[in-house]
DNA sequence: GTTTAGCACTCCCTGTGATGGAGTGCTAAT
DNA sequence: ATTAGCACTCCATCACAGGGAGTGCTAAAC
């Protein structure tokens, strides 16, 4: 059962390997010929059947070639993954994309998702990096019209947060100005856990600014559908597997519903920032993923926010090269958020 | 020619809605069978064969029933047309989805989106609505870490623009404050024009900023990629013309693609506020969208900012309730949004 | 003159074999 | 343990026939 020869484990990474290529069942003469392999496909076959008792392999017919089976493929990833580095002139590249990167980390994140799609040719997601919990920074009050208010909160990192406020009795905008600059004077800094500590009860205007921040303090690592950032989507038409039929919908509303941020998040779970979770055919956790595999990697300032980015693709995937990418880019977005992070305690200390 | 015979007319409504609703060629007997008509296939086919020779028919083959064409969709839209209005539930289905509707004109333009998926089962799209050209309201600039500026613009009607700066030079907050008071004083309800033609020569700090401000102030009408929201794409694959082949992929791309901005500003420029514009197939101007159908219309405050909200769907679609309900969802939203403007204007005058 | 019944014709759609090919699984020989 | 040989299975493809839907024409009916 456990009993797996070298030579067992080779074939089953040349099976996935063309099959992967081609997208078609590979039959015993197709391993030999592709690789000039020294033995007959009998012996090929002989194996590939104690492969198949296994369930690393399957068959769809009778008398047809084998295919992976999620089994399989997870063998694969865990044991027989050879070299997931980029090639340098691929990282060259990446890392170009990134050169002229924009200064928001909103923007940052959307390039990396459009660059992972790219670069893969897959559907790629990816999750702004959020703290565990925020620090107030800055409040701003903007009066509208007169009983309306536009409060804008700046978070420590530059996340902004806008919520509209409608008051009961109309404001002027050095009422405001007062309110906001006592905010600015007294909080700065502070986390939600400190600013509820300090404030007695509220009333009226200060109850509900109160609230807002505390409440987005403290909801900064959630993620959210519309926080989730989503590209070439239409890619993973390409493969033939989703060629034709309800799949083609059903893909899409998997893709494109609300339920992914949860399997995403649940997925990335145990994720260490930098680390590298593969998700193949959805684990038998999550039916929407069935046909599709989900290469998930966390990032972020160590000790710091982090956020997700990863590819989703069809199980047929070359999970080396996505890998690779997906691990690289992670890295990448590391270094510039800890940079963000950096230059931003950097100042605080010395201020 | 032009000659159309009003039994003409009637034949080819016949034959447009039972297309439209079974999705098959329809054949002469298909008509009489249906509407019990008191005139026999023969007739049908008679009439039928005139309606191709004009233009208004097709015929996928010898033996197939008629399907229409754009010429004859476009005629049925103009000419064939009864009653758009929707039935009082519909508009009290509606009605009562923007009943809890949030404060923030984005929330709203999101909201149009999704009913109007929604209820038209089809694929929808909207602008947030923007004024020709915007007036300065507010400037906050807030620091960061030395050298990162965090700037904030708010502008008459509640758009927001949020841009970072990066300084050669740290400044403290204080500075920054007492630039954007100046800004705040100076400035306020002036247009982008009479801002230029105000200030001198500038250098540093204040060039910069003043550059952002004109250039926000003057491109509010310009819709970009980022601003169109779309909802509902994944209703279209439930149509059985878009079911298989690359069609999907094409479909999939157009609807996704940012080339769909130009096609829906350049459709929509002769459209007045509450008009409807109806674009089938691409009017030939367009290839991308050969097979597919566009109900457009041009929301917002009379004199004031417009935006735009439609359906795109396929040429088979049921015109009427299509072109009915967007008309509808536009009243609703040109009249949210006129209160948000006279709500607005009231408290300047007001002031 | 318009309408209609009748009919031949055209073309698609579906199901049915027939054929070929790719690949397996088994057995016996190496 | 490996391999050659071979029967077998099942799929994919094609051709072909029959049924059906619908047309277009013609001639008769109103």
């Amino acid at each position: 059962m456990t009993e797996m020869t070298p030579r067992c484990q080779a074939i089953l990474g040349l099976v996935i390997r063309t099959y992967v290529e081609k997208g078609t069942p590979v039959g015993s003469k197709m391993v030999v010929d592709s690789y000039g392999l020294k033995v007959s496909p009998a012996t090929i076959r002989n194996e590939m059947a104690v492969l198949e008792e296994m369930g690393y392999l399957a068959h769809p017919h009778t008398s047809a070639g084998r295919v992976p089976t999620e089994k399989g493929y997870r063998y694969f990833v865990q044991h027989l993954l050879g070299d997931t580095v980029l090639p340098p002139a691929q990282q060259l590249m990446i890392r170009h994309q990134f050169h002229q990167a924009p200064l928001e980390l909103d923007q940052w994140v959307k390039l990396a998702v459009a660059v992972l799609a790219h670069t893969t040719h897959k559907a790629a997601l990816a999750t702004a990096p959020r703290a565990r919990e925020g620090k107030f920074k800055h409040l701003e009050l903007i009066v509208l019209r007169d009983t309306l208010v536009l409060m804008v909160l700046v978070l420590e990192g530059g996340a902004v947060k806008q919520e509209m406020l409608t008051l009961d009795a109309p404001v002027d905008q050095a009422e405001l100005s007062r309110i906001s600059n006592e905010y600015n004077d007294r909080f700065a800094g502070m986390s939600a856990l400190a600013i509820s500590e300090i404030s007695g009860p509220l009333q009226g205007l200060n109850r509900r600014i109160r609230g807002i921040m505390v409440q987005s303090l403290l909801a900064m690592d959630r993620q959210d559908n519309e926080s989730m950032y989503r590209d070439g989507l239409v890619h993973v038409l390409d493969e033939p597997e989703f060629f034709e039929g309800p799949q083609v919908r059903q893909m899409f509303s998997t893709l494109h519903g609300s339920s992914l941020v949860d399997v995403v998040t649940a997925a990335a779970e145990p994720l260490e920032i930098g680390g590298v979770q593969v998700l193949i055919g959805g684990e038998g956790r999550w039916r929407d993923l069935s046909e599709l595999s989900l290469v998930l990697s966390r990032y972020g300032a160590p000790g710091g926010a982090s956020g997700l980015l990863g590819v989703l693709g069809p199980t047929r995937m070359t999970y080396d090269r996505i890998i690779g990418t997906v691990r690289y880019v992670s890295g990448l977005m590391s270094a510039l958020v800890t940079d963000w992070y950096d230059g931003e305690s950097n100042y605080i200390e010395g201020a």
